[in-house]
RNA sequence: GUGGGUAUAGCUCAGUCGGUAGAGCGUCUGGUUGUGGUCCAGAAGGUCGCGGGUUCAAGCCCCGUUACUCACCCCA
């Protein structure tokens, strides 16, 4: 059901495509609002000194410019326009401009489209769909936030066909407490080299720990022990203790991914574990971090990802702390596409075609189309008298489930009929009373089920 | 940004030693003259990515270029 694009990381899915994507959002939203979080856009836009606000990304990001500009565009001008490559930095810019209209802790969920300028590959595109949840506070935000934006996700992805899925957990109080209590004091590189351990295995990252960040071979052998830490449940916490390393900043992010994790295993068990090897990229995360890899699609990456961040929007002396995250909507079903993990039970909306026996008919088969349709039955009409073989062709190859014939008897009466065109059942009917099963009213998504996988 | 691979019909791909551009699927038409799918027969469909070079002759060899693609980096 994949195809390439002619534009390398920009894709443009086929209706039967766009079918599975709408499903998706539509299943995000309706969880999203069961738990109140409200829906709102951000501008596509944002000045380019609000998203290198955190400094580390550059090149990935499009800047945007007027043909007629004047001048050749200085890559130093912060005031620049460029087109947002998350959503999270424009909702901290959103959340501090109408901080006034909005009531805390603000709950928002937001779909949208953002643009990053690496090269493509399977599940990374240039254009991609993002879907995030955040809880912001005014001032504060409570923990328990952490726990119920994960509980969220675990909703939301549940619903969706694709198979099972673990949210992984770790904390940065907890990392970096860790790293600090043993004498590493580069946080950021340490996580950095870490985040590498399912990849390149525990030999290299041990062996750059000390090359690349002069670690002891002790130290080296204790941040990876700490890596290789894997719970369901609260019972990291003695292993890691079992390390015998003493940090305060270690003890609080003990406390949090234990709460986190034992309410997620009692919530929604099975979808979420405790691992210790979870670093994020993203610099201004400052306690729980989230990743979450589909089971058996592992090399995807993640498909969800996010955190908390206690100081990414601040207003003056008021800031805005927030946990959220964050589903790569378009990863996600690139990859339900390629690997065949769906099918649609047809490609059209359309549930009748209305057959023309003659070409004067036409007007006499708009009045049953409105019929139909004044009933909630999506249906169009042919628009010339071809011969029945074709008229049934043209509908089968559209995968339109019914035909709908209207016919003359010898004295010239018009009766209907409506053939199923799966079955080739045929039978007399009428436009005033009609109605398909109700598996047929819209195109539905179909979960494919692989043995052995 | 770095390194590898690929580019021929709508799609998937052959194309030998440099010698007239091919197959399967799909599409269209007919067999079957107003009830599809199967079968049979036939037809349409090409800037061989683009530009240059070598040669009597280039899809094939050489140089350049662009796009796509995989991996790295990073990330959803």
């Amino acid at each position: 059901m994949s195809r390439k694009t002619s534009l390398s990381g920009f894709h443009e899915w086929l209706p039967q495509e766009r079918l599975v994507e709408l499903h998706v959002l539509n299943t995000l939203a309706e969880v999203f609002e069961l738990h109140g979080f409200s829906s709102i856009e951000t501008r596509a836009v944002e000045s380019l000194g609000t998203l290198l606000r955190k400094g580390e990304i550059d090149k990935e990001v499009y800047t945007v410019s007027r043909i007629h500009e004047t001048d050749a565009p200085d890559p130093n001008d912060t005031s620049r326009l460029a087109l947002h490559f998350d959503l999270t930095v424009p909702f901290a810019r959103y959340v501090t401009e109408n901080a006034g209209h909005l009531t805390f802790p603000f709950r928002r969920y937001q779909i949208q489209k953002v643009w990053r300028g690496e090269r493509p590959q399977e599940g990374r595109a240039r254009e991609f769909t993002q879907a995030d949840i955040d809880v912001v506070g005014d001032g504060v935000l409570d923990f328990r936030h952490d726990i119920d934006v994960a509980l969220v996700m675990s909703e939301a992805l549940s619903k969706l066909p694709i198979g099972q899925f673990v949210i992984r957990i770790n904390n940065r109080k907890l990392a970096e407490g860790f790293y600090q209590g043993i004498g590493l004091d580069d946080t950021a590189g340490v996580l950095r080299h870490i985040d590498k351990l399912e990849k390149i295995g525990a030999q290299k990252v041990t062996d750059e720990l000390q090359k690349e960040l002069g670690a002891s071979e002790e130290q080296a052998s204790l941040a990876l022990a700490l890596a290789q830490i894997r719970a369901e449940d609260s019972s990291f916490v003695t292993e890691v203790r079992a390390l015998g390393v003493q940090n305060a900043l270690l003890e609080e992010g003990l406390q949090e991914l234990a709460e986190v994790i034992d309410e997620l295993h009692k919530r929604a068990p099975g979808t979420a574990v405790a691992d210790l090897s979870i670093a994020r990229g993203l610099d201004y995360y400052t306690g729980t971090v989230y990743e979450t890899h589909l089971v058996g699609h592992e090399q995807l990456g993640s498909i969800c990802s996010g955190g908390r961040y206690d100081s990414l929007a601040t207003k003056g002396k008021r800031t805005f702390p927030g946990v959220g995250l964050s589903i790569g909507v378009t990863r996600l079903i690139s990859r339900m596409f390629s690997q065949n993990m769906v099918e649609t039970t047809r490609k059209v909306p359309t549930v009748v075609y209305v057959a023309l026996t003659s070409d004067d008919d036409w007007s006499a088969a708009q009045d049953i189309a409105q019929t139909l349709r004044a009933r909630g039955i999506n249906t169009e009409v042919a628009t010339k008298a071809e011969k029945f073989g074709k008229q049934i062709r043209h509908a089968d190859r559209r995968g339109i489930p019914y035909v709908w014939f209207r016919t003359y008897d010898n004295e010239g009466r018009a009766s209907h009929e409506i053939k199923d065109i799966r079955s080739g059942e045929q039978v007399r009917t009428d436009p005033s009373t009609w109605m398909p099963p109700a598996d047929d009213l819209q195109p539905a998504i179909v979960e494919v089920e692989h043995n052995g996988e």
